[in-house]
DNA sequence: CGAGGTCTTGAAGACGATCAACAAACGTGG
DNA sequence: CCACGTTTGTTGATCGTCTTCAAGACCTCG
């Protein structure tokens, strides 16, 4: 089976044989989470980078008054803090949702690699620029969507990036988000969620249960949340011949 | 006088002179807009990324039906599409605010660079990065944050950011941005950010008139905000020595 | 089987949106 | 330099989405 990171960074060019060899063999230092454990705190000061293997985990940040906001899920083959090659402080917590593996990798280590070859150099920052792209797009969603569009988006998104690590088969997923959680990572409140599922529910466009949410009405789905794949960059298309 | 990307890339690390050399020789291709110019469209495909020298300029994502988010505030020594070198398709536009002095710079010649300048490559990575960390700052702005508190955390948000490169004296700086705008990039209604300034003002935080912001009180507008500048990466703590 | 977390429901209230109109500021040309 | 038109800022009133508070049902797991 491939390894994950290998997956991911060839959604963004293909990478040659040695390449892969020196991300698989690569001194990760494995370890396993349990659900709601917290992976990383923010200011906590980094030293290596940590990609989820397996499981669920997400982003987040704290306000004074503990109120939480999420800033992503992270599923296998993203890195949680690949940032923090560059910004050694975190600016911002990680916590398991579910069960995790995870795989660090030193920020020596990732120096090195990326001195050395300097593809996948590039494959890790096309990595972090993708994540900002995604970030960008939640900042429309809270910022300017109504509820209804916001839970959608965050199911489209979720799926097309679940399906592109073969995660998902036949509009159906692994989701095992709370619906609190949900809210701390859309700006609602755990009621409004609650609420707003129901009704996606009562349209036959999702159904939701025991963490494993199935699309019924994709092309419905999307056309409430407006949801276009293409910061998600994903497919080929976006790519350029010159850095392959 | 420097030129506006050295001085900005220095904030991550010093740079060699011929480091520096290198970017002020580099072909740059120099470009004057108005206010109030589109500079790049959401979809566009992009050959080369666009530096601002001089002037603010914003990025912004439409919603279908017209209504607009703005991502990030752009001033001199910010890229607005460094990520475009990877991401062709752009998943956002960029527009002026003021009239703007742009450098424009070929893929090409940044895939070059960062071949034959590991630390330069570095450097053009974290400036990224940094672009991922406020908008993650953003997110729990827009996401959790109180109309006041919104407000406040943008003005000093930009305080700092202007102050490290030169262009805030005494509190005091240049904001060109229309309530209009304001209430595009925080999410809120033109009536509102109207509203929440008047409030701002009539506490005597601040001032704001002819397009010049100034502070009063520093520290209780980061009180309200509950504002730390730790996220902008402005300062030499967050960095590492293998780094440099 | 019990306990804690999660989900659901109802009611009341708040923050901010929307609509509408007017005032002030700006800049452009006569 | 003033007149005028357009953009930006300001104010009031009403409305709606979402929040908060509270309580009960459900479910999962030890």
């Amino acid at each position: 089976m491939t390894h994950p990171l290998v997956r991911k960074l060839e959604l963004f060019a293909p990478l040659s044989d040695e390449e892969k060899r020196v991300l698989e063999k690569a001194p990760w230092r494995i370890r396993e989470y349990g659900a709601d454990e917290d992976v990383l705190s923010e200011g906590d000061r980094a030293s290596e980078s940590t990609l989820v293997l397996d499981g669920f985990s997400c982003r987040y940040k704290l306000l004074p008054d503990g109120r939480r906001q999420i800033t992503s899920f992270n599923i296998a083959g993203d890195f949680v803090d690949l940032h923090s090659f560059l910004l050694k402080q975190m600016d911002h917590g990680v916590a398991t949702l579910t069960p995790c593996r995870m795989g660090a990798l030193s920020h020596e280590v990732i120096r090195d690699i990326s001195e050395r070859y300097p593809r996948l150099a590039r494959a890790l920052w096309w990595d972090t620029v993708v994540d900002g792209s995604i970030f960008r797009q939640w900042m429309i969603g809270i910022g300017r969507r109504t509820a209804l569009g916001r839970i959608a988006h965050l199911l489209c998104e979720l799926h097309a990036r679940l399906h592109a690590m073969g995660l998902a088969t036949n509009g159906s997923y692994a989701f095992p988000v709370t619906q609190t959680e949900l809210g701390d990572a859309l700006g609602l409140s755990t009621v409004h969620v609650n609420r707003v599922l129901q009704e996606l529910r009562g349209k036959g466009l999702i159904s939701l249960r025991g963490g494993t949410l199935a699309i019924h009405d994709a092309p419905a789905l999307q056309e409430v949340a407006s949801f276009d794949a293409a910061y998600l960059y994903l497919h080929g298309e976006s790519r350029d011949e010159h850095t392959r």
